[in-house]
DNA sequence: GGCCAGGACCGTG
DNA sequence: CACGGTCATGGC
């Protein structure tokens, strides 16, 4: 158990800004699963075995200074002030980098509820079984499982032209990630090396660096990114990357997610 | 039936 | 390098 009430922490805005896609809410509150382990959050706590609680301290990043963070992005940008206070508890995650490489490979031209089936559809069919509470969670299959596969054996899953593009990806992360010492690389270089795999361009690979890897110094752009740059600030579309680094700083990804969270939940202004 | 969904790929100009 | 067509699938 960790008790979360001490820490900027908002189930909802952490778990809907579109960063992640295997939290469901309850009457209870919210059920997760993530590295194979199991927990509910509510009332202000997070319920898992004791020996989980560094495992979730790591994937909420409870030791960071969000205080700080905002302080610096409120600095650089006034005008973040009704986006930061909507989106009030919002923390990135620190998820596991193979089920966030296939997560957002299967986010491409999709839509967030279709998202979560497939991926659910996977752990259904190849993840193992977790018991917990009155019901049975599945874990993310491993790489090595959906590399041993053949993309027929996606079909059920109804992934699209995406089912070759989660191939390649697991053939590449079951043989290259081990040996990648993915916090040694630059913010690029890491994303050049995701690149390599097909299905991932700029934006899903900056995605994983921002939700993976905590590169909190990238700016995915995507649709919902250029229409507010573009209404909002007249940033055309071009130089939106060198916008966003010079007006937010090392804090763009979280001035991105709190700015895709407000604008896109947030009735109002920008018209999808 | 056309359009859109947290895009990427591939072929042309 | 920039542009546009195409790619499965499902919901509206």
């Amino acid at each position: 158990m960790i008790c979360l009430k001490n820490h900027e922490f908002s189930p909802k805005a952490t778990f809907e800004c579109g960063q992640c896609f295997r939290w469901t809410a309850d009457d209870k509150g919210y059920v997760g699963i993530a590295g194979g382990r199991a927990c509910r959050i509510r009332d202000g706590r997070l319920e898992c075995p004791e020996e989980d609680n560094a495992f979730w301290r790591s994937y909420f990043c409870l030791d960071m200074d969000y205080s700080a963070m905002k302080a610096f992005l409120l600095e650089q940008d006034p005008t973040l002030e009704p986006c930061l206070d909507y989106g009030q508890g919002l923390r990135i995650l620190r998820q596991d980098l193979w089920e966030t490489v296939i997560s957002f490979i299967l986010s491409a031209n999709n839509n967030i509820p279709r998202i979560k089936k497939m991926i659910e559809g996977l752990c259904k069919k190849f993840g193992e079984p977790i018991a917990f509470e009155d019901k049975i969670l599945y874990s993310f299959p491993s790489t090595q499982c959906i590399a041993g596969l053949k993309c027929s054996d996606l079909a059920a899953l109804k992934l699209g032209y995406r089912d070759r593009y989660v191939m390649d990806a697991a053939v590449f992360m079951a043989s290259h990630a081990d040996s990648i010492a993915w916090q040694q690389l630059s913010a690029e270089e890491a994303r050049q090396t995701l690149m390599q795999i097909k299905g991932v361009g700029r934006k899903v690979a900056d995605c994983i660096l921002l939700f993976a890897l905590g590169c909190y110094d990238v700016f995915p752009q995507d649709v919902w990114i250029r229409r507010i740059m573009g209404q909002v600030y007249q940033t055309p579309e071009r130089s939106t990357q060198e916008f966003a680094q010079q007006k937010y700083g090392y804090y763009r990804g979280f001035a991105q997610q709190y700015l895709f969270y407000y604008y896109r939940n947030h009735a109002g202004k920008i018209q999808g």
